[in-house]
DNA sequence: CTCTGGATTAGCT
DNA sequence: GCTAATCCAGAGC
């Protein structure tokens, strides 16, 4: 069943660690495609010198400060968009930046959505710029309300998890120590 | 207005 | 391991 804003509402490590193994969909207009989130990454309060936030809030940041459950898609490098969902509080900017997931559905039509001519399974949605463009998720779908959108939502599917790695996160030059990323 | 650099990736050495 | 590709947010003037 679908996550809702309950669970979004929560502290943002907490909801992160609770994303792996959860089931990330994307409906377009060319057919359904699915993955289950295996890596994660936690940006949390203006505080964090590795969040967007740190700036406070504009035009870019504006939707890390909406209530938990909101989608935050941003364009990096020029060329690559990712996808995160915000977490927490209205006012406290926070959210979970979704760096992998295992391809389920729509296998076939992630292949069509990607650039590379040779692309294992394996490498289709292993990163955050990968997993968008197999999922077709640009700009258009930032701050989408993830709790009530027919396109764009994250499903529970009754998979477990029962351990998993925190290591600090990936490409950033701030804030290394913290170890927010969450990975099984 | 101009300038800098980034929560990345693919392809090459 | 190195770097080009390519856009735009944020900062400074």
């Amino acid at each position: 069943m679908r996550l809702g804003r309950d669970f979004y509402c929560q502290p943002t490590l907490s909801v992160a660690r609770q994303l792996l193994g959860k089931t990330l969909v994307s409906k377009t207009s060319v057919g359904v495609l699915e993955g289950e989130i295996n890596e994660v990454e936690s940006y949390i309060g203006e505080d964090d010198l590795a969040s967007h936030a740190r700036v406070g809030k504009t035009h870019r940041t504006q939707v890390m400060y909406y209530e938990g459950g909101y989608s935050y898609v941003y364009l990096i490098y020029g060329m690559y968009y990712c996808f995160n969902v915000v977490t927490e509080r209205t006012d406290y900017p926070s959210a979970i930046l979704i760096r992998s997931i295992i391809p389920t559905k729509g296998i076939i039509l992630m292949h069509r959505n990607r650039k590379v001519i040779s692309s294992e399974v394996s490498h289709l949605t292993n990163g955050p710029g990968k997993l968008c463009q197999a999922l077709g998720i640009t700009k258009e779908q930032n701050a989408i309300d993830l709790t009530t959108s027919k396109t764009l939502y994250i499903e529970d599917r009754g998979k477990e998890i029962s351990t998993f790695q925190s290591t600090p996160r990936i490409g950033i030059s701030q804030a290394t120590e913290k170890r927010w990323r969450f990975v099984y």
